[in-house]
DNA sequence: TATCAATTCTTGACTCAGTAAAGAATTAGT
DNA sequence: ACTAATTCTTTACTGAGTCAAGAATTGATA
C-alpha cells in the first residue's frame, strides 16, 4: 500500500486547508488529529476526544470541521446504514467491512485498486465516479459469542 | 431477470407475512403495495400513499410495518449517506446507482449474479453474508442542468 | 506590527427521522 | 363467538445534525 495516498500528517493537513482555501484553526487541526486517531469514529466521539486535547471546542465547530474538511477530501465520511456518519482519514480507495452485530467497522483494501473500482453492469447514463462498498457480517467477536 | 425473485406480489406479501409470524393486516398490505409502487420512496412518502389509500394510518404503524417487512426479508431497506432509509421491493442481489445532485436513487443489476458478490481481499475473519454497493455520480438529467 | 475584512467559532434554538410506551383495536386460533 | 396475542393509535421523546446571529480569530495588507 502507498502510505502517502492513505492520508495527511499534520505538517500536510495545515497545507491541505489552506490549499482548498480554507483557514488552518486548532479546532480544524485537532479534529483531523482525533479522526486520524480513531478511524470509523462518530461526530461525538470526535468531540469529545477533541475536547480532551483542546478543552474547549463547540459541538457546531466540530461538525463544520468534519464538513469542511470531507468536502475538500482531507478526510472521508462514511454512513452505514443504522449508524450515524463517521469519519476517517484514509482518502485512498478502500472499502468497508461492518458487524452487524456489534456495529465495528474496519477498513479492506480495494481488490482493483483504481477508483472507481466496479463498474456497473449498466450505468444508465449515469457519470459514475465513485463506488461505496460496505460489506455486511459479523466480527470473529460476536460469531464467538452467537455460538 | 427472473421476475419471480425481484418481488413478492400481493397474495405473496400475505403468505411471506404469514410464514414470517406475523399477522396480515390492512396496513401492512398497503404499506408493501406502496413500497412496490415506488420504489426507493422514503417513510415519509409511503405514508402519504398509504393515507390516500387507506384514508388514515399512523406514523409508527407505517414504521412497524416496514420495519418489520424488512426484517424478515419480504421488502430491502437502503440508506444512501445524507438520505433517511428508503425501502424497495426488489429483495434479489441488484445494487444502486445514486445522483449526488438530485439525491435519485435507481437500481442497478449485479454484474456477477450471486450474493455476496463480491468478495473483499481480506475477510479478516468477518463471516461476510453481503456485499452492498452504491455507486455515486451524476444523473442524465444533473448532467446536463450543471454545463 | 497594527489594522481590517473575511472566515470561523460559540451559543442556543430548531428540524427531521426514528423510537418508546401504554392503551385501544384487530387478528386468528379454538 | 370467544379469547389471547399481536398490531395499531396516540403522544411524548431521543439523537443526529442544521440554522442563524453575534463574538472571536485568522491572515492579508499597509
Amino acid at each position: 500500500m502507498n502510505r502517502s495516498k492513505v492520508g495527511h500528517d499534520q505538517a500536510n493537513v495545515a497545507d491541505a486547508l489552506r490549499a482548498a482555501g480554507l483557514q488552518v484553526t486548532a479546532q480544524r487541526l485537532a479534529v483531523y488529529q482525533a479522526v486520524e486517531t480513531s478511524p470509523h469514529a462518530m461526530a461525538d466521539e470526535i468531540c469529545q476526544k477533541v475536547r480532551s486535547e483542546l478543552g474547549v471546542i463547540s459541538r457546531q465547530a466540530v461538525y463544520d470541521a468534519l464538513n469542511a474538511m470531507s468536502e475538500c477530501g482531507i478526510i472521508r465520511r462514511i454512513q452505514p446504514a443504522g449508524s450515524a456518519a463517521r469519519y476517517e482519514h484514509r482518502v485512498d480507495n478502500h472499502h468497508h467491512l461492518a458487524c452487524r452485530q456489534c456495529e465495528n467497522v474496519i477498513d479492506v483494501d480495494c481488490a482493483v485498486g483504481e477508483a472507481p473500482c466496479l463498474i456497473a453492469e449498466h450505468s444508465h447514463g449515469y457519470q459514475i465516479d465513485e463506488a461505496e462498498v460496505i460489506y455486511w457480517g459479523l466480527c470473529p467477536d460476536c460469531q464467538s459469542k452467537k455460538q
